[in-house]
DNA sequence: AACTCAGACAACCGCCTCATT
DNA sequence: TAATGAGGCGGTTGTCTGAGT
């Protein structure tokens, strides 16, 4: 009956991952591709759990990963879609290609929270909160429905600027059963408003189309104009590595030509893994003589894909 | 220098849905 | 059809780091 069980937890090691581990992983999947997680730390040779393999690589080792804060843009489209979807975060990560549903959870709970509520906004129901008792707030908080209304909307717009943003309301609609109550509620409450409106034409567009959202990405990484940003150097993506060398580290992953590549517009913060054909040598210059303090003067986008490596 | 504290984020836990047997 | 596990998801915890004292 039933299938044989992920994996017997006896000995499987937890905590932070290794750089050694993450080799390992990385190895597999390229060499294997995505299948089968129960059967991924056997065949990779980690002592890990199928799902901890696959968090690793979904939430950090995945190529097309975007690292490092989020951009200001971003930052607003997960804003505007947390006030409507709440806080289904994979749902949210599916708008913000490169993004996962941890990070961006992780970054709602430490950043725009407070954010929000300097600005005076509930972040959880996105009224103002002057205009909220203590009751209601627990109330929703505890249903943890995304609220929308006009006036709400309003304030977000104007003290974000938020820009229109390409998620339609059809998702909305594609909801699971259990939660078409509160998204119809919701529904009523947001088709009126001036963020709605900005979504009007796509809705018309996706409408006839009859896409679902849950079946055709709204937004392909190409079609995506970030702007480009000051890099934060207190980018996680540098202190997070386990291991003493990021060099050396980097040494694994000479066969760079094995890696998914996209083009990246100049204009644009690219998506994937943007890296040259010669970046393995150059990674080999830099490790054959110690030329790391380089990386302190490589431009922006160098840097990014140095980033992206780590 | 040592300690405390808070912020940030990676990773884990438990639940749910759906596919498989 | 029921039982069971895989994968996905959201909430929570653990760990690391840097700032402040």
């Amino acid at each position: 009956m039933g299938r044989q069980p992920c994996c017997d937890k006896v000995g499987l090691k937890k905590g932070p991952w290794t750089a050694e581990e993450d080799k390992k992983l990385i190895n597999f999947i390229l060499n294997n591709g995505q299948c089968c997680w129960r059967a991924v730390p056997k065949l990779a040779g980690l002592l890990r759990c199928g799902k901890s393999c696959r968090l690793r690589w979904t939430n950090y080792l995945r190529p097309d990963l975007k690292r490092g804060l989020l951009s200001e843009y971003e930052e607003k489209m997960v804003i505007d879609l947390h006030a409507q979807l709440g806080n289904r975060w994979s749902k949210i990560a599916s708008h913000l290609p490169g993004r996962t549903d941890n990070e961006i959870k992780n970054h709602w709970n430490t950043h725009i929270k407070k954010k929000l509520k300097k600005m005076g906004i509930d972040p959880i129901t996105h009224k103002p909160l002057s205009t909220i008792t203590i009751d209601q707030t627990h109330t929703l908080e505890q249903e943890n429905q995304p609220i929308g209304e006009e006036k709400n909307q309003d304030i977000l717009l104007a003290q974000m600027d938020i820009e229109s943003s390409p998620i339609d309301q059809s998702e909305i609609k594609s909801e699971d059963d259990d939660n078409n109550n509160n998204i119809n509620n919701n529904n009523n409450n947001t088709m009126g408003t001036n963020c709605a409106n900005n979504f009007d034409s796509t809705i018309m567009e996706v409408n006839n189309n009859g896409f679902c959202i849950d079946e055709v990405p709204l937004i392909e990484p190409h079609e995506i104009l970030v702007q480009e940003s000051t890099p934060s150097t207190s980018s996680s993506s540098f202190t997070s590595s386990s291991s003493s060398n990021i060099l050396e580290d980097l040494k694994f992953l000479s066969s760079f030509d094995e890696w998914p590549l996209m083009e990246n517009n100049n204009n644009n913060m690219g998506f994937g893994w943007e890296i040259n054909n010669d970046f393995s040598s150059t990674l080999d210059f830099l490790l054959e003589d110690d030329h790391s303090d380089m990386m302190n003067n490589v431009t922006f986008d160098e840097s990014w894909k140095f980033e992206q490596l780590l």
